[in-house]
DNA sequence: ATCCTTGTTTCTATCAGCAGAAACATATAA
DNA sequence: TTATATGTTTCTGCTGATAGAAACAAGGAT
């Protein structure tokens, strides 16, 4: 199998969040892995219709960093728009 | 929930190998995902006792990259070596 | 129309990961 | 012991993602 499905399916078959978690602990370096965190984050935030500057401004991130989130969620076909409702519908639910 | 465990709980909930991979392309750079599949298919050829030189060379990286994904697999613990020694069994029922 | 807010794009400089190369460490064989 | 193969570390320069700043575009409110 190519590497390239051989990794997703590895992604695919772990279940559990701590071991993901430390998958990625492993085959990131820190700094990447920070940097997914404040994309998913961004993402979040800019879902919920907060505007750019003022994440920008939170974060103490630029703005063409948040011009590249924008243009994930503009895409209808985005699973990451999917995976955004799925997991903001759930916070809602906790309140 | 903090982003961290989020985005970890996302990936962990994600069980379809093609969501996986669009996911993957959405919130990563091609550079960084091919960086990611390179560092997988490394860890890989180190675990099947391939020398680093030849590993470099047939990838044409340098031996800087591939100490560290020897660190990795130099951890008990890593979970990375778990998954690759599954992947490989995979792989040679295959044959 | 004018102003203000917000989104988007562009420019230069910075930083982390890494290439290329060399040196160093260790071990095994001759 | 000496030579060879392999693993590891270190150094300088390069590259891609992005910070910081500015400019441009599009609406909405007054």
């Amino acid at each position: 199998m190519k590497a390239q499905k051989e990794l997703m399916q590895v992604f695919a078959e772990l279940d559990d969040v701590e071991d993901v978690e430390q998958f990625c602990r492993e085959i990131l370096t820190a700094k990447e892995l920070d940097d997914l965190y404040l994309r998913w984050q961004l993402l979040k935030e800019l879902h919920q219709k907060i505007p750019q500057r003022t994440i920008a401004a939170n974060h103490g991130i630029s703005l063409c960093k948040i011009t590249r989130g924008s243009k994930i969620l503009k895409d209808k076909g985005s699973i990451t728009l999917k995976l955004l409702k799925k997991t903001l519908e759930r916070e809602s639910d906790e309140q």
